[in-house]
DNA sequence: CAGTGATTAAC
DNA sequence: TTAATCACT
């Protein structure tokens, strides 16, 4: 009796669902990832990201290797070819069942309704089970029945559940047999055939006990401030582990733990410990979305009213907000930041999006797909509904058309323009009223001749013609 | 009268 | 969340 446990976007031992059944079955264990380069390009996974990837199923090789467990990595060129890889490398190794943990996306549930199908007909059995979110999509349903469109009443609703929710973390598993050599996988052939970027990186070493460090790092340090400096980009404020959330190299029971400990007692209201558990809800709640809501996945808006609106597409001022070169400091220095490296800061997320898509009037399809193939967090329900949120044809509830000032934003949340100038050096010599003011900004940069690019757009022209495009619909 | 703080409308 | 407006210094 053999069990197969398929990786996908949850690389690690500790606290993983479908590996700790599988282990538990009381026969051997086989483990598989898949290297899928046709599947990646289509969704637009950034080279960095898959590097960090390859480089975090380097760690867990060796870590499933001590339980006995041999981690086999296989190439695969795209989803429609998985089930029938899956069929024949479970026959080869005569295993009889399946192990993984759940993914919601659309091509994703495709994918696997496919697998098990397949595998279920060659007599193999399949079990999938809730890992990557709090609470699972289909959990949390309004009175109606239907999904949440509105986080307020989903997050009320989401608290409502936690005390009869299991979010306890998993003890480690027991090995399955005796300990294995550490394999040697193929990472660096693989990656050089891809055109990937080398690893590691000191701001996100690859791996689960990396990620359990950098825990334990926050939850002993920046945690109890979040609330007052998670949204200063200069300050390292923010827990900074979505790159090992988005590939499961840390779940999201085992960082919920930081902040609710005894008998899930809640964070106390106006607590560093409050703000975070909020963006962990904020996580489960997109995903709902695109489960609820299949069309958002598929390149439609949430709000079916915007599908008409008319987006600019001016190739011209899309490459200026890429490179960093609008003119508008902290929009710049926010989109250096992710291309330097693959991060951005949460703030500056909302403040580029909502340039891009409100400022430019470019379709914010196109800044999705862009921040995508940079980040190196990219997750497809976060990623989407932050756009569409940015762009106003999302789930945001407020009853007034959002759109910031980047001057104002500047000004509030990077006041000595500290962060600014770590990204853009040629506005060192300006002073700090000067980033958040275009006057001021101008005549520093013509009398200390500087080279800056003037702004793409004015705001207040930019502000007036979203306005009037959204009011068009 | 320039600058500032409080209030409110936007949907 | 922003910007316009009004009261006030």
């Amino acid at each position: 009796m053999t069990a197969l446990m398929w990786f996908r976007r949850d690389l690690r031992v500790s606290d993983n669902r479908a590996l700790y059944q599988a282990t538990a079955a009381g026969g051997g264990v086989v483990a598989v990832a898949l290297i899928t380069p046709l599947q990646w390009q289509k969704q637009n996974e950034s080279p960095a990201k898959l590097s960090f990837w390859l480089a975090c199923l380097q760690e867990l090789a060796g870590r499933l290797a001590e339980l006995g467990i041999k981690l086999h990595v296989e190439e695969v060129p795209d989803n429609a070819d998985i089930p029938e890889f899956m069929q024949q490398f479970a026959r080869a190794r005569k295993c009889d069942a399946l192990y993984f943990n759940r993914e919601y996306e659309y091509y994703e549930q495709q994918r696997d309704e496919t697998v098990k199908r397949v595998m279920q007909a060659q007599k193999i059995r399949t079990f999938d089970f809730a890992d990557r979110l709090l609470i699972e999509p289909g959990r949390l349903l309004t009175g109606s029945g239907g999904y949440y469109t509105v986080f307020t009443p989903f997050k009320k609703s989401w608290l409502g559940l936690l005390s009869r929710a299991d979010l306890e973390p998993l003890p480690l598993p027991a090995p399955v047999a005796a300990a294995l050599p550490t394999p040697e996988l193929p990472v660096a052939e693989i990656s050089s055939r891809l055109g990937l970027p080398g690893w590691p990186s000191d701001l996100w070493p690859a791996g689960e006990t990396a990620a359990q460090k950098r825990l334990a790092e926050f939850a002993g340090g920046a945690l109890e401030t979040y609330h007052e400096l998670r949204d200063l980009p200069a300050v390292d404020g923010t827990s900074r582990l979505s790159p090992w959330l988005a590939c499961g190299a840390i779940s999201p029971r085992q960082c919920l733990a930081v902040v609710i400990r005894d008998n899930k007692k809640l964070p106390a209201a106006g607590s560093g410990g409050e703000a975070w558990l909020n963006e962990l809800v904020w996580r489960d709640f997109y995903t709902h979305v695109v489960v609820g809501f299949p069309r958002v996945s598929r390149s439609q808006p949430f709000q079916k009213k915007t599908a008409g609106l008319q987006w600019r597409y001016d190739e011209c001022d899309l490459k200026a907000w890429q490179s960093g070169l609008t003119g508008y400091p902290i929009v710049d220095a926010a989109m250096r930041q992710l291309k330097q490296t693959g991060w951005m800061h949460n703030r500056l997320r909302m403040v580029a999006a909502m340039f891009l898509s409100k400022h430019l009037l470019i379709d914010w399809r196109l800044g999705e797909k862009y921040f995508m193939q940079n980040l190196l967090d990219g997750d497809l329900a976060a990623n989407n509904g932050g756009w569409q949120w940015s762009a106003s044809t999302g789930t945001d509830a407020v009853p007034y058309f959002r759109i910031f000032n980047p001057f104002t934003q500047s000004q509030r949340f990077d006041a000595d323009g500290g962060f600014i100038r770590r990204y853009c050096p040629e506005l060192e010599p300006v002073s700090a009223v000067a980033l958040h003011d275009p006057k001021k900004l101008a005549a520093e940069i013509a009398k200390k001749k500087i080279s800056y690019p003037a702004p793409v757009v004015d705001h207040k022209l930019a502000r007036e013609r979203a306005l009037a495009a959204f009011k068009n619909l």
